[in-house]
DNA sequence: CATGAATGAGAGTTCATTCAT
DNA sequence: TATGAATGAACTCTCATTCAT
């Protein structure tokens, strides 16, 4: 049993040996005009080995979303864990935890956001798409436990805690996309962070009592 | 002159009928599966043809967002130049404007978000680029109108206009990727809707004094 | 009879014309590169008229040559009839009329030395194929009788005057093609005149008893 | 360092295997309308694979011309470092090697006049043109050399053994394009060999005192 | 497990040529 | 005679994926 465990351990040691590479290649590259080699030689593997542990392409690539989407709920959980009960310090800490994601890792969010609405979606193994699911609902779970409270305490309006914490993604995932867009686009400075800031601001008005 | 007027209108219906071609493609088979001769094919065209009309594959899928974007900013400057002047009721009619654009055609809206912060963008001839420039800023200036007469009649709280127009733009489209996501992973119904409704309900209160 | 005629000459007033366009856009974007389109653009023309004049693109770039080697028959003709029988004159005046060749358009007479030994040849209307042929020999001729002459007077070895002609003709091109090449390749000066003369010189010793 | 030696030889193999199919297939179909895929299916490989050898088209075809300067390389360099000393047997010696030359594979070597001077050239990788200015540097100054001696015994005329060098490769190139043109037009008999002859003699001649 | 050469379908694009007007 | 929009075959080249070693 011990065997077993260290190879699954190596195993998965090698997958995320992998997901660095891609993520490197990616980030000065472009996700559209990244290849298997790009990423096999900045692995230093070969081809084919990558498709000893990704099933394809597209595989990979979703596999880069899961990462970010678990250090997600680590962060969230935590929000919901402190002793702070105080829904103002709670939406202050779901905010930075927000912002501590996108930071984490800012493209790989992008291209998560991107693989949301796209055809990859279908291609994907069950597995991998079930675990994509697990994390997302997870995730929005914790956010609208934060909510449900805030509602309770009848300091939020009374919502449907879902739908406010679908909204607070949305507003997440949108804000990011649109200023990094209006970036690229104008070659301006970065306002994700202060827009954030000000989306979060109107949200927590417009959610307060 | 006559005949150059005509000429030039149906070079205009040829690109309409091209467009319209490519977007019941798109529909089916979704965009990063589409082929210029599958669109050729729709459009009862040749390959070649297609190239007489747009400079390259990229330009066509950008073109495609010129035309909803043209259809938003009709919508907002109604909103702006109707009579009514209550911030309360032309949020109303904003969020009408927006709901019907997403109604005009879906797949293409997304299709357009996905545009915003993709490589695909860099690729553009920068006529092209230009009027998508113009037309969003036009967009976005003429929400910002919207929210700059609330403030100035004390109706909505002091914050930057062009903010809270970026914002809205971000909750809208935010909110129309991620429920269509979880339309697509988990079959469910269609909540785009009351998703929007709500979240629209919350800025509001966000940004009311 | 008379209208027929000024037709006659207007056709091929239209065909010079559409010649000289061709010419200039090769200077510029060079041959592989030249589409029928540049042509007709060049010649205020649309491509469906060039091929009322030339049957297809490959008879329009053959027609050049014929244009410089009637060139050619001209200047050796002159050189053949002038009074001076020097056989040594004569050279240096058949060394002359080649070089002016050259400079006449040196794009084209490139061209024609690639089209010589190239599948295009073969593609051609009998017509065009059997004037350039005749050309050719008449060029070839013309130069053989020059020889004819000096062996006859005795000042040059007996030999094969046609052979001569062949030789004096495979020097001029493979000069040309040569020194154009180490120019194109080392981006060096030209040396197409010094070269030429040069091997005129030792051609002319090469022949003289 | 056996293995890695070995895949080396084995590449190289590959590269030869493919270049000897593209020579069959230019035989039968002429270089201009020989495609990548007619040349994959003659070497029994997959298109793609041909572009692990090869970076583009046009560096496969002037690969080709790379071997046959070789070959004149060393039949050259066997001329000069032969124990005969005496320029008249030297000269029938080169003539000799340049005629071999010719024989071992006539396509080629008019293939790579023709490169000499056409925009491909400036196409090439800088490396395979480097490799191509060297050889024919070499090759050059090779001939150069033999004059070199010629000249310094005086028995040559005092002229630059380049230039008499350059001559003697522009006879050489330009016998063979015409002659070759002359057969194909004329469906004549191959007169190369005779005119090569006829030609070297009148260039001896020409450069002996 | 790892390799990496080979695959081969398929993409986007070009352009000589045609033909209805 | 002139047009020029439309054609469509053909091209080069890419790259995710496989499989013999």
């Amino acid at each position: 049993m011990g065997i077993r465990e260290r190879k699954e351990r190596e195993k998965e040691r090698r997958r995320q040996q992998i997901m660095v590479a891609a993520k490197r290649v990616f980030s000065t590259k472009g996700f559209s005009k990244t290849t298997m080699e790009d990423i096999a030689k900045e692995a230093e593997l070969s081809p084919g080995t990558l498709y000893l542990y990704f099933k394809n392409k597209d595989e990979l690539y979703a596999s880069l979303s899961l990462r970010i989407l678990q250090y997600l709920i680590i962060r969230l959980e935590h929000v919901v864990n402190q002793e702070i009960k105080d829904p103002r310090k709670r939406m202050e800490a779901l905010k930075e935890a927000m912002y501590d994601v996108y930071e984490f890792d800012p493209m790989i969010l992008i291209n998560m956001f991107h693989l949301q609405s796209s055809d990859t979606l279908k291609n994907l193994t069950p597995e991998l798409l079930g675990e994509i699911k697990n994390l997302s609902k997870k995730s929005l779970e914790t956010m609208a436990s934060i909510f449900q409270d805030g509602v309770q305490e009848d300091y939020f309006i009374n919502k449907n805690p879902i739908v406010m914490a679908d909204i607070v993604w949305s507003l997440f995932s949108g804000v990011i996309l649109w200023e990094t867009s209006k970036k690229i686009i104008n070659n301006q400075k970065d306002y994700v962070k202060s827009t954030l800031e000000s989306a979060f601001e109107i949200f927590e008005r417009g959610i307060t009592k």
